[in-house]
RNA sequence: UGGGCCGUCGCCAAGCGGUAAGGCACUGGACUUUGACUCCAGCACUCCCAGGUUCGAAUCCUGGCGGCCCAGCCA
C-alpha cells in the first residue's frame, strides 16, 4: 500500500479455511472469477473487528484476481444515519482497500427485494401474519419445543398480495401486519420457523428518503442483494451460523440466477475492550470517552487519533489468522504489529514527560550547542535535525535515582550517565525542597565526549533530555486500557463497572524545538518513552501529543 | 436439557492417517550514544478426556467433558 514503510518487512501471507474454500472452488472450475463484499450497517464507527472482516473480504478476492464490493445493509432506517456512512467509507479507505465504483446500498434494491417477496406469495411461500409481536413470540415456542401454526398461516395468495401491497402503500399502521416465509413451524432451528420477512416502519430512510414505509429484514435481504451483484462467496461471522439454511432457502426458492455461498469465521475478541456497537455506542453516548474516534476505543477512528498505522492493522488482522475458534487475543499482539510499524517510519525526537532541572554547572551561562541529530537510526534518508543543547536542561524524572537499584544504568549522585546525542555528564549535586523531593541536579560535563566515548571509563547509560528554555511546552495524553479486565464482561459484569479509571492520564511535558510545526497525524518515536503522534486539537503554542504505544521495556519489569 | 458451532504451548494459529509449522509473549546471550531496533539460542514426547480402529491417530470411530451462538417486527 501506499505508506508503506520501506523498512518494513514483508507482511505475513495469508492462509486460511476461507480462502482454501476459494482456491478450490477457483481450481475445480465452481468459479472462474471471486466477488466478494463488505457490507456494514451504517449504525455505528468501524472497528478492529470490521478491520478483520475487511481484510479478509478485500484479501481472500484480492489475492486470486477478484475484487470486493462495499455494500451498506441498510434496512433499518431507525437505527441508521448518513454520518456513520461517512465514517465507514473513510475508515476502509484509510485501511487501504478500495472498491473502485461498486459502493452498493442494499436499500437500492428495495424494489427488487419487493418483488422477491411478491414471488415468494404467488409460490405460496410466504404470508401476511396478523400476529401482534407477543404473540408470535409465543408462538414461536421455544429453544426445546416447538412452534405452533399462525392463523393466518394458510391466508389465500390473493389475499396476500392484496394485503402486502397496501402495508406498501401504507394503509396498515406499524406492527399490524408482517410478511412472513412460510417454512417450518416445527423446525429446530429457530430461525426457519417462518421468519419475519417484512416489517411495516413509517420513517424516514437515511438513503431512500420516504419511498417505503415497508422495510425488508436482513435474512431476506442479504441473500437476494448478494445474488444480484453475484456475489461468489458471502463471508459473514459465527452468529449467521444458524442462518445459513434460511439464506439458502431464501436463494432457492428465488430466481435469482446466482448462489452466492455464505461462509461463517469468527469474531475478534482484543482484551481489555468491547467491540460490539451497542456497546462503543453506549460509551460515546454516555460521554464515558470523548467520542467515537477517542484514542481508546478499538475504533478504527480512534486507532487513527491513536496514531496506529492502517498498515499494522492490516498486519494484526494477517497475524491473527482466521478461523471458527472462540478467541480473546492479546493486546501485545496488536502492540506488536504497531511497534513494528512504526519502528521503521517514525522519526526519532527527544521528549520529557516528567521533567527534573538539571543544570551544567561547566557549561558556561547562556551556551548553546546546535547539536545535529539523524531522525533515525538506521534510516538516513529520514534526514537530521538541529537540537539545542544549554546550559539548563530538563531529563526525565525517572532518569534519576538517589539510591541505585541494582541494575540501574541511568543517573545517580555522583555517577555519570549520556545525554542522547551530547556529552557525559556527572551528577556533583542534588538539589530538593523543603517537603524533601528533588528538584534539580547539579552536574558536570566532560567536553570531550562529544561523540567520542570518555577515555578511561565506561558509560552505560544513556538518556534522553531537552533544552530547558528552548524546548517546547506540550500537552501529553498518556493511554492506557479502557477496562480493567481482560474481558470486562466476565461473569456477568456490567462492563461500565470495569471502566479504568487511569486509561487516560495527561501530563505537561516539554518537546524539543523541531516539533514546533509538526502536523496533527503526525508520528514519532521520542526516544526511550515511545511513539507519539500530533493530535487534531494540537496547535502551534499548544501542542498536544497522544501516546501510541510506548517502547518495549525490559527494564521495567526489573523494577 | 432442541439446533448449530468450537476445543492443538500463556495468547493467536498451521496441521486433513506417517510420527506437532509460524507469530506474539516469555527466558537466556550478542550488539547498542534509544534498557529501543536487530541478531542468536531456548520454549507442546504432546494435541479437552476415555475407549476403539490401524504397522502408525492431533487427524478415523464411539462415548464423555468444557465453551460459544440462537426463542428481535436488530444486523
Amino acid at each position: 500500500m501506499a505508506d508503506a514503510p520501506s523498512g518494513s518487512s514483508a507482511p505475513s501471507a495469508p492462509s486460511d479455511f476461507i480462502r482454501r474454500i476459494i482456491a478450490d472452488d477457483l481450481r475445480t472450475g465452481k468459479h472462474d472469477h471471486i466477488l466478494t463484499r463488505f457490507p456494514p450497517e451504517p449504525n455505528g464507527y468501524l472497528h478492529i473487528g470490521h478491520a478483520k472482516s475487511i481484510c479478509l473480504n478485500f484479501g481472500s478476492s484480492l489475492e486470486v484476481g477478484g475484487v470486493c464490493n462495499l455494500r451498506f445493509d441498510d434496512t433499518n432506517p431507525e437505527k441508521e444515519e448518513q454520518e456513520y456512512i461517512d465514517s465507514i467509507t473513510r475508515d476502509v479507505r484509510w485501511l487501504g482497500f478500495d472498491w473502485a465504483d461498486r459502493l452498493f446500498f442494499a436499500s437500492d434494491y428495495f424494489e427488487k427485494v419487493y418483488e422477491c417477496a411478491e414471488e415468494l406469495i404467488r409460490k405460496g411461500l410466504a404470508y401476511v401474519d396478523s400476529l401482534s409481536a407477543e404473540e408470535m413470540r409465543e408462538y414461536r415456542g421455544t429453544l426445546t419445543q416447538p412452534g405452533r401454526e399462525s392463523p393466518d398461516r394458510h391466508r389465500p395468495v390473493e389475499e396476500n398480495l392484496r394485503l402486502f401491497r397496501e402495508m406498501r402503500a401504507g394503509v396498515h399502521p406499524e406492527g399490524k401486519y408482517v410478511l412472513r416465509a412460510k417454512i417450518d413451524m416445527a423446525a429446530p432451528n429457530i430461525n426457519l420457523r417462518d421468519p419475519v420477512l417484512y416489517r411495516v416502519k413509517f420513517a424516514t430512510h437515511h438513503h431512500v428518503g420516504d419511498a417505503w414505509c415497508l422495510y425488508p429484514m436482513y435474512d431476506f435481504t442479504h441473500p437476494i442483494s448478494d445474488a444480484l451483484e453475484g456475489i461468489t462467496h458471502s463471508v459473514c461471522t459465527l452468529e449467521f451460523e444458524d442462518h445459513r439454511p434460511l439464506y439458502d432457502w431464501v436463494v432457492d426458492h428465488l430466481d435469482l440466477g446466482c448462489k452466492p455461498r455464505q461462509i461463517e469465521f469468527s469474531r475478534l475478541s482484543l482484551e481489555y475492550t468491547v467491540m460490539s456497537k451497542r456497546k462503543l455506542n453506549l460509551l460515546v453516548k454516555e460521554g464515558l470517552v470523548s467520542g467515537w474516534d477517542d484514542p481508546r476505543l478499538p475504533t478504527l477512528a480512534g486507532m487513527r487519533r491513536r496514531g496506529y498505522p492502517p498498515e499494522a492493522i492490516r498486519e494484526f488482522c494477517a497475524r491473527i489468522g482466521v478461523s471458527k475458534a472462540d478467541n480473546r487475543v492479546e493486546v501485545g499482539q496488536l502492540e506488536s504489529c504497531v511497534r513494528e510499524a512504526l519502528d521503521a517510519s517514525s522519526p526519532r525526537a527527544m521528549a520529557v514527560l516528567r521533567p527534573l532541572k538539571v543544570v551544567i554547572e561547566t557549561l558556561p551561562e547562556g551556551h548553546l550547542d546546535r547539536l545535529t541529530l539523524g531522525n533515525h537510526p538506521k534510516r538516513p534518508e529520514l534526514g537530521q535535525r538541529s537540537v539545542p543543547l544549554t546550559r539548563d536542561l530538563f531529563i526525565e524524572a525517572d532518569d534519576f535515582a538517589e539510591i541505585s537499584p541494582k541494575g540501574f544504568k541511568r543517573l545517580v549522585p555522583d555517577g555519570e550517565v549520556r545525554l542522547r546525542g551530547g556529552y557525559v555528564i556527572r551528577c556533583r549535586e542534588v538539589v530538593k525542597n523543603e517537603a524533601g523531593e528533588v528538584v534539580e541536579l547539579r552536574c558536570t560535563h566532560d567536553p570531550a565526549t562529544l561523540g567520542a566515548d570518555p577515555v578511561g571509563r565506561k558509560v552505560r547509560g544513556v538518556i534522553h533530555w531537552v533544552s530547558a528554555d528552548r524546548s517546547l511546552p506540550a500537552s501529553i495524553r498518556l493511554y492506557d486500557r479502557l477496562f480493567l479486565r481482560p474481558d470486562p464482561e466476565e461473569e456477568g459484569q456490567d462492563f461500565l463497572t470495569m471502566l479504568n479509571p487511569a486509561s487516560l492520564e495527561t501530563v505537561t511535558g516539554r518537546v524539543e524545538p523541531s516539533l514546533a510545526d509538526a502536523p496533527p497525524e503526525a508520528r514519532f518515536q521520542f526516544e526511550r518513552v515511545g511513539y507519539f503522534c500530533v493530535d487534531q486539537d494540537s496547535r502551534p503554542g499548544a501542542l498536544v501529543f497522544n501516546r501510541t504505544v510506548t517502547l518495549r521495556d525490559s527494564w521495567a519489569g526489573g523494577n
